[in-house]
Formats: C-alpha cells, sequence, structure tokens
DNA sequence: GACATATATTCCTATATAGGAATATATTTT
DNA sequence: AAAATATATTCCTATATAGGAATATATGTC
C-alpha cells in the first residue's frame, strides 16, 4: 500500500514543510492567498492546494472577502501534535540533565 | 514530484501512525524487537522496517544484546516537532479563553 | 456586459512509499 | 556444524501524492 492520505490527519498534512509554513504565517493573523503567494515565494496553485489540504484537516479556517479568501490558522487543530510532543518533554529533559550531571562531573575533575 | 522521504525528518517519519506507537512504546524502557511485534500485534518485517526508518531520522537508538537488538527512544529528536506545536500554544489559549469568556455571558444573560 | 483580478480545480507525471512474501544475516544452543 | 532463534533486507505492487501547466470559477470594475 501506499503511505496514508495527507487529508487523513494532522500529521500528515503536517509532514510537508511549506505547509508547516504556511501554517506560521497565518498564525498571527488572517492573510488572503495572494499575500501567502507573496510571502512565501510560491506559486499560486501550490498555495491554494496546500491550503486545501489543510483546510480539509481543519488546520485553517477560510473567509470570503469580496474576492478575495482570507484564511487563519485554526490553533487547537494542532494540539494532537502537541500533545503528543509533549508526552517525551519529561525525557528529553532528564536526558539534557544527565548531559549537564557528566559536564559538571567532568569539570570537577580538571 | 512525489512526497518527501519518510526518512528525511522528523515530521515525515511521524506522520505514520504505527511509528508514533512504537515510539510510545519505546519511551519509558529500551525493548527488543519481539516484543514490539507483540505489544503492536505486527509482523516482524514491518516493524523491522518501522524502526529503521525511526533510526535513520534519529528518533531511536539501538543496542545489542546476544541476538536482540534493543531499541529506545530519543526523546530530543521529538524536539522539532515540539517546538513547531508549542508556537501555537498561546494561540489556542486565547482562542479557548474566548470561547468561556462567550460562555460566561451567555450565562448572565440568562 | 466586457475585462481584470483572485483563487480553485483539473490533468498529467515521476516518485516514494507501505505492506506482504520470501529470503538473508547474525547469534546462540545443542 | 547443524538447528533454532531474532532480526534485517530484498523484491514486488498498488497508491497517494506534489509539482507544473492549463483552465475554470467567482467577484469586482469600467
Amino acid at each position: 500500500m501506499a503511505r496514508a492520505a495527507t487529508t487523513s490527519d494532522v500529521f500528515n498534512a503536517l509532514a510537508e514543510p511549506r505547509r508547516r509554513e504556511i501554517l506560521m504565517f497565518l498564525a498571527d493573523a488572517e492573510k488572503p492567498v495572494g499575500e501567502i503567494v507573496v510571502a512565501l515565494a510560491d506559486g499560486q496553485p501550490s498555495v491554494s492546494k496546500h491550503l486545501g489540504v489543510l483546510r480539509k484537516v481543519g488546520l485553517v479556517r477560510v473567509r470570503r472577502v469580496g474576492r478575495h479568501r482570507m484564511y487563519r490558522a485554526n490553533a487547537v487543530g494542532i494540539r494532537p501534535l502537541y500533545d503528543f510532543a509533549k508526552t517525551f518533554e519529561k525525557y528529553w529533559t532528564h536526558q539534557l540533565l544527565r548531559v549537564k550531571e557528566r559536564a559538571e562531573e567532568k569539570e570537577q575533575r580538571t
């Protein structure tokens, strides 16, 4: 079988770097497609397609304003990713702590 | 062009649900392949392949013990994902706050 | 209504899978 | 060294892209 569809879930949708960039660009304020195209120096059809994927998995919302479409990030959509990653937070904290301890031990010996 | 290789980065590697499950299973302690196979009720070659991908992007470490290979999660490898997701934390906090406010306003009106 | 602007969609293609089956490799045991 | 155990790798195939080009759709303006 092939890989799962990018539209199937948030993880797959965000596996694409361009889509992560778009989402970060839309984090603070809503923007029309044309501005994204300029900001990311990408083609218009490409951006539209990426926005389509982000919309399907609920990571962005759209609003029509005249002939523009204003897109904005739907932050809560990222929670599945955040929650998954956060599970491991304590482990790398410990890991870094051990590195620090070893560094200090080494320091002691000098 | 096709999608980026799963081995290219952490985001792509973790787009696959099975790999996320494997990583969570390896979070607390190192385990031999056979145990993962049993725990996740998957085929041995399948698990081996997934472990190969996780290893290539630095999400797991291996250690040989007799004829076993002990795998463990390398938590820090998840930081790119965590950092990305964390960027949006403040937004959904605000978003939830607004939902709460609206709910309270509504409550007031009754 | 003709024209311009903004965006979405369709069509095509090369490619990187993921899964299954079969096989190869490494290590221990007898 | 033969057999058994544990794991990795190879081979094959169906499929879901992502990108480019061309086109369609919707809306505003003259």
